[in-house]
DNA sequence: CTAATCGTAATAATCAGAGTTACAAATTAG
DNA sequence: CTAATTTGTAACTCTGATTATTACGATTAG
């Protein structure tokens, strides 16, 4: 199944940006990014909605984080994108009128909404700063590994 | 996006497999079930194979449950059914070069990992029985509702 | 003014599940 | 054995969602 990847592009971008300091163009994040301008506009423009980055137009114009990284957690994120949806399994209908139907769709529902919950709590925890600073600890075991080849 | 019904779709069709109290053919089950009879086959195959049932070619054929109503968890179906993908959101690439989307990558599988987990955890708890039982009182209390109309 | 840059509509490409058609294989009934 | 029923399965289309791309308008710095 195609799965929405806009959560991890759009965290991409963002510790990019927060690695960089000040601002990026669209066109300068879809190639760090490997997509395409228009995209990051799209997907960004959500978050420029919910009050995380901003944008400006014209030359010298991009987009900048708007707020402290420890504040922005990846549950925001998520609802900034529209809070797609979460699985990928469902029911085969929301509204059966046949009471067998009713009785799966119940069982199913009750264990999805409990695993959404739980997902939901483990992003409002996981903020911008915590992921940058676990990419600034990667970046430093980068330059220091041993040499392999 | 597109989800993936067929664990809701197979829990309807033993469900009424289980009510019945004897066998069904793909026709019978795909009328009951608003689908197509290939459609039963190719997702009834994969519980076949796993053990959970039985078919049956020729005159009098179909499709028996071949176990205990009660040993059979939804957890046993959906590893049935090949462990379809569990969520519609996703990481951009897997196996990224970039450290930053490494990064993002790993907080974002831990958290879906987690999930994950206590989705299946639920699913393994749920038996056909429970499901079997729940309808019937479903059954019981829209036979004997007050009449509104 | 001109170039850079975002904003956005419209459209195509892509992908996976679901639906359908067609036919082979197996089995029962007579 | 023959005919009818039913599963098994390949091949294809349909559908709906994300992503990519094209095109062009709006804004702004220099």
């Amino acid at each position: 199944m195609k799965r929405d990847s806009r959560l991890s592009t759009v965290l991409h971008g963002l510790l990019h940006l927060a690695d960089r300091g000040g601002s990026m163009t669209s066109d300068e994040l879809s190639r760090c990014m490997g997509t395409n301008p228009v995209v990051v506009r799209r997907i960004m423009g959500g978050l420029r909605e919910a009050g995380l980055v901003t944008s400006t137009r014209g030359p010298s114009g991009g987009w900048s984080i708007a707020r402290d990284l420890d504040t922005v957690t990846l549950r925001q994120l998520h609802e900034a994108l529209g809070e797609p949806t979460v699985f990928a399994i469902g029911n085969r209908s929301e509204n059966p009128g046949c009471l067998v139907e009713q009785s799966v769709n119940a069982a199913l529902d009750d264990a999805f909404a409990e695993a959404e919950a739980l997902l939901m709590d483990r992003f409002g925890k996981v903020t911008l700063g915590q992921l940058s600073r676990d990419f600034t600890r990667r970046h430093a075991a980068y330059k220091t590994r041993p040499q392999t080849g």
